[in-house]
DNA sequence: GCGACAG
DNA sequence: ATCTTGTCGC
């Protein structure tokens, strides 16, 4: 592996700027090395949403991460960083298009979540490296992602009530989860991203589920990123008002 | 070559 | 992802 590709990948200021296929591939081999998959030992007590929200026909991006308590699920701080896209995005390669703001969006977060929670894969990667896992080791945080299509592998159709849920399966390796989190709407799926266990995923993603098909952490992430990208709120790291009803 | 394809 | 209109259902 050449220095310069693990110099630039273990790099949180890296923004993957004039980067190849070929060499985000090579980036993905090299920190899968590193994945933790084991159990998940402490107590949650916090956990985020990471979410980005994009302008038509701009490179503008408004990234974020919603700070919820756990197991209640309420929003208690946010943290909102305006900045610009430089990878185009490529299925499979979703990370190197949102990791570089989402890592300025947790650097300004005084007290660090559990766990963070991102719309898109963990594992449920064909290199077992997607955005949940990418961001996880870089930062040695506890990850798992929350996609609402699926990108890779094979699943049977779970049942159709609250969750209910089956296996996701790519090259013989189980991956994941397709996740129904209510009745009669689309799966969601869910995958580790980093220290934690896929049944650890699984568990969260159930306990974070309130009254829409998205887990809470990420729906609320994107609420927050669109509410900041139409100005009705601003950059930096702001605690919710306790008496403000979200 | 063909189909699939997070956000 | 974003944009946009309409429809269905609690």
């Amino acid at each position: 592996m050449p220095a310069e590709i693990t110099q630039i990948a273990h790099t949180p200021e890296s923004n993957y700027d004039q980067l190849t296929i070929t060499d985000a591939t090579k980036i993905q081999q090299d920190l899968k090395k590193y994945l933790k998959l084991s159990p998940y030992r402490k107590v949650i007590t916090t956990i985020a949403g990471a979410d980005i929200s994009l302008s038509l026909y701009s490179d503008t991006v408004y990234a974020g991460m919603v700070i919820l308590s756990f197991p209640d699920l309420q929003p208690i701080a946010y943290s909102l960083v305006k900045s610009h896209t430089v990878f185009p995005y490529v299925p499979g390669y979703l990370a190197f298009r949102e990791i570089p703001s989402l890592l300025k969006v947790y650097e300004q977060i005084p007290i660090k979540p559990d766990v963070i929670m991102f719309d898109g894969n963990g594992i449920l990667h064909a290199r077992r490296m997607g955005i949940a896992s990418h961001f996880g080791v870089l930062t040695g945080t506890a990850t798992m992602g929350c996609a609402k299509k699926k990108l890779a592998g094979q699943y049977e159709e779970p049942g159709n009530q609250r969750n209910d849920f089956s296996l996701v399966t790519d090259r013989r390796e189980i991956v994941g989860y397709a996740l129904r989190t209510k009745n009669d709407v689309k799966p969601v799926f869910i995958s580790p991203g980093n220290k934690m266990s896929m049944q650890d995923s699984l568990e969260i993603a159930i306990k974070c589920v309130g009254k829409h098909r998205l887990p809470e952490p990420t729906r609320r992430a994107h609420e927050f990123v669109n509410l900041f990208r139409t100005g009705e709120l601003k950059e930096g790291y702001h605690e919710v008002n306790e008496l403000r009803l979200f």
